[in-house]
DNA sequence: CTGTTAGCGCTTTCAG
DNA sequence: CTGAAAGCGCTAACAG
């Protein structure tokens, strides 16, 4: 049952198919010539002993690394213990195992920018996965390493990058809520240094513009904490405001009840949308409007793209779905 | 700035301390003799050499493998995108990154338990973290490679195990509920097939006993659906019960509101609490008592042991501390 | 305690 | 298209 024997190696599979190892390399992995007819002698060799290659050796002879790295930019550690963090890590992780390779975290810190040109040059990384890198920490990039790091979030000319369409998100949560009546529709957004904010901003900035309405918006951090504390302030600033759209679900939930807590009822009042869908979403009381984030998808198509080394266009957007419920 | 130099090598460093490769390689290691004043030599000159060790050369020397990887038990593949398992994802992640290690992470199916004893055989594969296993699971698993596996949830005589401490922290829930004065205490567990399922109950079965009340359970999922569906039920068939213990917060929160829309008052009425302490336990209304559950602390524990192939006692648990909230 | 000598298993020139 | 041979960077006997 338990397969005792010693593991089969690319030696055993060249001798069972009547050819040398490097032939039985190349069959395998198709880098260099190969025969039909061999390559199929190869292959069945090497499935009849289960032959599973060394990622160690292999990793060695390609000076390729052995592990991907996942570099979460943030100004504090703590950023690894974020639940957005650990969907991406888990997906990554589920991706890579496929590929028989490993995937470790690590912190970027905003005040240290080359860190990530740091873990460039490790000999045991082969894929960077950057989450939310600055402009900044991706300039200190040495040129030869871009093809071998892929961001989720925003990229740079020559990294490519993956994210949720985040601009298209937010123009549909607005026009949801003017389609329901509401004209004062303030933002909650996230952390002003993160550059994703920004797309989502521009995309508010265009959808009140054109719709006529004020714009109101203020930065929160992504928190349901901060997401209280803005609501409080945007309430006492702009008391006519019967719509909140935090760019976070924890935030719109921390806005929830803020309202709640001073008597302003939710959808009566104010409408509450979110963003990002996270389980307690559906949930909440009243239930979030919000729309989704396919963070799986999204790093599962990045941890992919770095794996093959495949050129990509350098901006692929994953579109997010609005999740009408009773806020708004 | 960036280091464009060929990384240094364990050639390189030996050269510059005076010292053969094996010499220097002792010394790094420690791993063989090495007298004083040659270590500080060859440690200096890795330092200065800024001397990172390749993974991969290592791992292809002492066949070691060159990734952790983290099985799963569950019915469905679905298990991997669980935040709990996030959770214990990205702290393993973490903590093999100090040690320029990987994680992956794989399915491992209830119907197939011979899949752990598959990793087992894998080079590449240097440590298993297996996350509430069955017996089944840990029997089909070689002998000589027990030495190399870790659980979380329940072990087995040889291998190692850790989780958190839920036989207490289900006592202290049932301490706190009859101190504050409920008599009738229901209690919604985990899926049956999970051995940590039985530990708590067994606690709650002592519990309940010494206070001389009826013991009433049911199996839940961990879900809040099901949560709400068993709470419901046990409304039904024990109209009396004053409080609902649940195992797990998601659980607790769908207990919630099923209480909610049947118009039964919590805490009035009934008391509610979870197990968990995950973020929304905070933010519901009430806000739900529950008991913590250091994911984080469990995997980084399990995964040092991992990697220092360090001999430890069978079972390591983690106290649980109770969060009163206004939910009992 | 230290140096020499073999590999670990795979990829990759380079001839043929 | 195929085989021989030379590494990738490190560890592990084995003499000295």
């Amino acid at each position: 049952m338990v397969e005792q024997r010693r593991e089969a190696t690319l030696a055993d599979v060249a001798r069972r198919a009547g050819v040398s190892i490097a032939t039985a390399s190349r069959a395998l992995t198709s880098r260099g010539p190969a025969s039909p007819s061999t390559r199929d002698k190869v292959t069945a060799a090497a499935h009849a002993l289960g032959y599973l290659p060394n990622p160690a050796a292999r990793a060695l002879a390609t000076r390729s690394g052995t592990r991907i790295a996942i570099a979460v930019a943030g100004h504090t550690a703590h950023v690894l213990n974020d639940p957005y963090v650990a969907r991406v890590t888990a997906a990554t992780a589920t991706a890579a195992a496929s590929r028989e390779v490993g995937v470790s975290l690590h912190w970027l810190p905003l005040h240290d920018p080359a860190e990530l040109a740091r873990l460039t040059g490790n000999r045991g990384i082969g894929g960077i996965l950057v989450v939310n890198p600055t402009p900044t920490a991706l300039a200190t990039t040495p040129h030869s390493a871009r093809h071998r790091i892929a961001a989720i979030g925003n990229g740079s000319r020559h990294i490519a990058s993956f994210d949720v369409d985040n601009a298209t998100g937010t123009t549909n949560v607005i026009h949801h809520l003017l389609s329901t009546g509401r004209r004062r529709i303030a933002m909650i957004t996230g952390p002003e240094w993160l550059p994703c904010t920004h797309r989502a901003l521009t995309a508010y900035h265009h959808a009140t513009t054109e719709a006529g309405i004020p714009p109101r918006h203020v930065p929160g951090d992504f928190t349901a904490a901060r997401g209280d504390a803005v609501a409080t302030h945007i309430m006492t600033r702009w008391p006519d405001t019967d719509a909140i759209f935090a760019l976070g679900d924890l935030s719109a939930l921390g806005a929830l009840d803020a309202l709640r807590r001073t008597g302003v009822h939710v959808p009566g009042d104010v409408a509450v949308a979110g963003f990002d869908d996270i389980t307690f979403a559906a949930l909440s009381h009243p239930a979030l409007t919000t729309t989704t984030n396919p963070v799986e998808s999204i790093a599962t198509a990045a941890t992919t793209t770095l794996l093959d080394r495949r050129p990509t266009v350098p901006l692929t957007f994953f579109p997010s779905t609005l999740v009408p419920r009773d806020s708004t």
